[in-house]
DNA sequence: GTTCATGGACTACACGTGTAAGCCAATACG
DNA sequence: CGTATTGGCTTACACGTGTAGTCCATGAAC
């Protein structure tokens, strides 16, 4: 179920359009418009259409004709392009190394009571169970 | 010393040169390209000069002829770009949230038992000390 | 059935980016 | 001093990206 496929380079306003499409699919143009205009209104149709063809081009999304009408499918995981996009500026911004990055995070946002909590449970079982669900 | 300037917008390639400008400066075009090359032989130096221009372009760098040749200095720093960098990611990838973020680091990346209590250690640091103006 | 609206395909276009080459002046070398 | 070299300035060019407009077919509304 890894197959590692190769995750395509999702621009920055890319990325918009496929967190839409992540948020529920299949997905109709449609619905996928509606998404993000109510994120942003500024959203023009067109110009959305303009990227689900393109990010179908680039192999990010699939899509299948339903009638008159195609409903949209990711082809690639938001825990992919998380992972890669993440890969990408680790090494990009902090040359790789991840402990000034998360000290960065840490220091540069203040982090809630419940948050910091969270995290350092997270910490302490990501070394002891190191379980992936 | 906070004057919080605009920062450029920083492409990928650019990071690299910025970087080995922030690496020691003033520096010359000549010596900004040997710590290219050094970290990567295929840096091409017309390349690296034409990025250099351009970052003067946009603001991100400064000069001062020496002679006959430039000197190069940072006209940011490299927390700002870290900062602004840091805070595109954020909210491109993960929307802006901060945990999600910092839960994908821990689990994506082993961190080593060290840098686990170092983040720790950052953490409560973080919260105790707390001081906001 | 004719018309209008909707949705997809194709086209446009300027600016950014990666990657250099060509040109020109000053300097170092002989 | 003349020449080669070095360093900066200008130009090039293709592909990516943001942002739409136009054209055309099909289905919905009358």
């Amino acid at each position: 179920m890894n197959a590692q496929v190769k995750v395509p380079r999702i621009s920055e306003t890319e990325w918009e359009v496929m967190r839409a499409v992540w948020a529920g699919h299949p997905a109709t143009a449609g619905e996928i418009i509606e998404r993000l205009t109510a994120a942003d209104p500024t959203w023009h149709p067109k110009t959305a259409k303009t990227l689900l063809a393109r990010l179908v081009r680039k192999g990010a999304l699939d899509y299948e004709a339903q009638g008159r009408r195609y409903v949209y499918e990711p082809l690639v995981s938001e825990r992919q392009c998380v992972a890669a996009a993440s890969e990408s500026f680790l090494e990009r911004v902090f040359g790789g190394s991840l402990k000034p990055m998360l000290a960065h995070f840490v220091e540069s946002r203040r982090l809630s009571r419940e948050e910091m909590d969270e995290l350092r449970a997270l910490l302490e079982n990501g070394l002891s169970k190191g379980k992936r669900p």
